[in-house]
DNA sequence: TTTTTGAAAGTGGTCTGACCACTTATGTTC
DNA sequence: GAACATAAGTGGTCAGACCACTTTCAAAAA
């Protein structure tokens, strides 16, 4: 009788547990050694179900503390799938394209919030560009996937830079400052075509820069 | 100084394993005892990284026989996950967003294609629409990302797509052939936005009526 | 010879008990 | 009352022991 893993009996058991005593994220959970006797297995069973809710990021662990609920906001099961996905996905242009289209999508997004968001956007941007000391392209970027709203669109994003080799490293060049205004007087428009087009320069610009960059060294 | 998770460092040294040695899915992977005595760890570690990724789905365990890397395609990381976090709406949206992103880029891209290009893309589609047996929405889509050329897009899109609850499961009504066939005469006419939106017109369509369908069981 | 059988080896599944490292609560001392 | 020391509780890890199951392969049977 192929008895079906026991642990992923435990998985169901433990949310059924959550449920009843009305367990909310950020609470602890019973101990492990408490699990394991009142569900009536061994500690080990016990732990193996913890670890995938772990991994999944729907718990929290911390030695000598506990258990906790996590707000499964974190979509920690990005970071170990990705290890897995593009370990065959050598392919640097694939990684190249993708990060490029969470970052156009962010900023169509951002065109399309209303006209408080639109501010707050605004406000976002314009002080990153008077604080000329200590600014870099990654920050200008990552903030443009903040403000998107996505957080798992911003958690991939962050992802990929770091496989695609930090395209974004360095401070805003004077030339490159007009090219950003564009982009921020399209998003101002809310003109997410425009906006578009304008973040699509940058982006060619600059690696067409980094490659340059790559042939000197 | 709180010693960063072991079976985290684990599942990274069973991933770089398998990179080095080619295992290809489908292969066996090391016995958990062998594993265990190559990382130097003890054997409930090995365990417990096992397990994380059995619930991702990334590998898979048969008692007797041994544990073999899977084409991650697998379900129950859907039922987990859906058990848990159906109900936070934050996290189900970005989800179906980030989803969304990926395929109307997808689209995008072939509109972008070559003539000749073009053409095979029409050939892929048309067969399918005059297939009327067996012929899913989930194809469609999915022929829509694999002639994109982005497999890294793809293998995203395909987790998501199990993430989400496969949204686009059952047949192609009759109602949706009209709004296919706008959207291949979109990518015909390499007219990228207006396929978008073609696009864009049935996902929404079809996620209205997904929401009906729950709503009635 | 070919086929059947069955014991052995190998594998994942589970339990137990023992430490370790760390945090928190408790109580003691100053 | 404050500072410190101790104990209790918790997750982290390990080793060894069975169990259930599959495969293998050599011995026995046909």
């Amino acid at each position: 009788m192929n008895q079906p893993k026991r642990y992923l009996d435990i998985v169901l058991d433990i949310r059924k547990m959550i449920n009843q005593e009305n367990i909310r994220p950020g609470d602890r959970i019973p101990s492990e050694r408490e699990l394991a006797e009142r569900l009536k297995v061994g500690r080990s069973t016990i732990r193996e179900a913890l670890r995938s809710l772990e991994l999944l990021g729907l718990i929290e662990t911390r030695r000598g503390e506990g258990t906790f609920l996590s707000d499964h906001r974190n979509h920690q099961l990005v970071e170990v799938l990705s290890t897995f996905i593009l370990q065959d996905n050598q392919s640097q242009e694939d990684v190249q394209e993708t990060r490029k289209i969470h970052e156009l999508s962010a900023i169509r997004s951002i065109c399309q919030n209303d006209a408080t968001s639109q501010l707050s956007v605004w406000d976002s941007f314009s002080k990153c560009l008077t604080d000329e000391e200590g600014f870099l392209r990654s920050d200008f970027i990552r903030e443009l996937m903040v403000l998107s709203g996505n957080r798992l669109s911003l958690k991939i994003w962050i992802l990929l830079e770091q496989y695609s080799g930090h395209p974004y490293k360095g401070r805003i060049s004077s030339d490159e400052t007009m090219m950003i205004k564009n982009i921020l007087a399209a998003i101002r428009q809310q003109d997410a075509d425009k906006a578009a087009a304008a973040l699509t320069g940058w982006i060619d610009w600059l690696q067409k820069e980094n490659e340059e960059n790559d042939h000197n060294s």
